[in-house]
DNA sequence: AAAACGGTCAACCGCGTTCCG
DNA sequence: TCGGAACGCGGTTGACCGTTT
């Protein structure tokens, strides 16, 4: 766990770098390359540890560093990325070329974080209202006051902390800047909360949850059909999806520590859903899935470091789960149900009519051979969604997917300039996809559904 | 004039992950 | 397979500077 700083030795500058040994590095690495961190100070004849030399290498020396005020488009990126990334910096930092994860760590803590701040607060910066320049800030108050944007924000923040006020101010921009429909995210939506059902009732069965309401969804969950989504959230609320329903095999209640949505409000005892509209100015289908999308299209394991933003772990891995990813299921699992009692009817279900139970696969059971989903929307391989997953829902050819009734209608993906909406996912695949600087990477991309 | 305060940002620290012998 | 070294990341610190009181 750990180990002793690198700079402790004795001898060894710390703190600023003095224009002499940045004249050394540079020198030294034009025309050895750095190699080995722990060599190079050596070598190069300065008394700095290694770690020091590459920070100060990667985050200042480096030639292609881009200095100077971050533009509008820059902004409007780490603002994208922060909503769906959360502080993963580094990540945010390889889709801005020449900026560095420090830079951009430090531009959030001291610029956006706290404009957003003031702006979901409905405190105006008054320096910010008297300039005549379009700024970032007077676009998002076009944003923010337009008519569709409104309901989504509307003055129900105050039990959410000033971070979370932030992070749905960008959401709120980034659903505003796509156009994304809220219907066509519905039904996303029901689709990928569809693709979710199998592995929740897993991971429930997993863990022999011992609540009669969840032995009670495990037993439905399978067989039911919904007919409309307000009765298949109506259901879920009255019986089995509330926070205190579920308890780890601890014996422990999970909430999760990535939901922005709390369970301590009561807002998730009422059933019905006026008791929970004060929340669907956070519950964005589109970035729901976006973060699904996000656990399933990264080819590494998306880190266990707190605050990432994400939802961490995945509740849809594989059966070789290690304990604290079992963990991290079940706080999937309360996070899915949290999203259902927050917005209820906005959640589409897919029914289940004619299928068989769920069972259980172990890692050791072969795996069924099936061919791939015939109707196939997504193109969940390249996406790096597991097959494992796939294989839950293709013997299922017979579901359908149900929208919210009320949900409401502004347009089609024809009329949003792409294909079916697909330009929008593609582009957003690529910002949280691959970095731009490898140039061999495959980006997901998003077929017709 | 000077102390207090607040903002900025380079650098550091500690931890987790990856690499490699 | 294991353990140590190296690397990378995100949070934090502290020096510096401008503004306010």
């Amino acid at each position: 766990m750990g180990r002793a700083p690198c700079c402790d030795k004795i001898g060894l500058r710390k703190g600023a770098w003095t224009p002499e040994e940045d004249q050394k590095l540079l020198a030294y690495i034009q025309s050895h390359g750095h190699g080995s961190w722990r060599a190079l100070p050596k070598q190069a004849g300065l008394l700095r540890c290694g770690k020091s030399c590459r920070l100060r290498w990667t985050n200042y020396l480096r030639p292609d560093i881009k200095r100077g005020r971050f533009s509008l488009e820059e902004e409007q990126v780490i603002s994208h990325l922060h909503a769906i990334l959360g502080n993963r910096w580094s990540a945010i930092a390889t889709h801005l070329p020449g900026r560095t994860d420090n830079e951009i760590k430090n531009y959030w803590n001291t610029h956006l974080k706290k404009r957003m701040n003031m702006q979901t607060g409905g405190i105006r910066d008054p320096a910010m209202s008297t300039t005549h320049s379009k700024t970032s800030t007077e676009t998002l108050d076009l944003v923010l006051d337009s008519p569709d944007m409104k309901p989504l924000i509307s003055s129900k923040l105050s039990h959410m902390s000033q971070w979370d006020s932030a992070r749905l101010e960008a959401e709120v921009r980034l659903s505003h800047d796509s156009q994304l429909k809220m219907q066509d995210c519905e039904s996303l939506l029901g689709r990928m909360q569809g693709l979710m059902c199998p592995k929740i009732h897993n991971s429930l069965a997993t863990h022999q949850a011992t609540s009669p309401d969840c032995k009670e969804l495990l037993s439905q969950r399978s067989v039911q059909m919904f007919q409309t989504p307000e009765a298949a959230s109506s259901h879920l609320l009255n019986n089995c999806w509330k926070p205190t329903s579920f308890r780890s095999h601890e014996g422990v209640d999970h909430i999760s520590p990535t939901s922005t949505l709390s369970s301590l409000e009561g807002q998730h005892s009422s059933p019905s859903p006026a008791g929970s509209e004060a929340h669907t100015g956070y519950v964005k289908p589109e970035h729901f899935i976006l973060k699904l999308l996000l656990q399933n299209s990264s080819s590494s394991p998306i880190s266990h470091k707190q605050g990432s933003g994400l939802m961490h772990g995945t509740a849809i891995n594989g059966p070789n789960q290690s304990p604290w990813q079992q963990n991290q299921s079940e706080l999937k699992v309360e996070e899915m149900k949290l999203l259902n009692a927050a917005s209820p009817g906005s959640l589409g279900l897919i029914s289940t009519e004619g299928q068989q139970p769920l069972s259980l696969r172990s890692s050791s059971s072969p795996q069924p051979t099936s061919s791939i989903i015939s109707k196939s929307s997504w193109d969940f391989p390249s996406m790096g969604i597991p097959p494992e997953l796939l294989l839950d829902f293709r013997d299922r050819t017979n579901t359908t997917c149900v929208t919210q009734k009320n949900s409401t209608a502004l347009g089609t993906w024809s009329e949003l300039g792409g294909l079916d909406g697909k330009d929008y996912w593609t582009n957003m695949l690529q910002l949280v996809g691959p970095p731009c600087n490898q140039p061999n990477a495959t980006v997901p991309t998003i077929t017709k559904w």
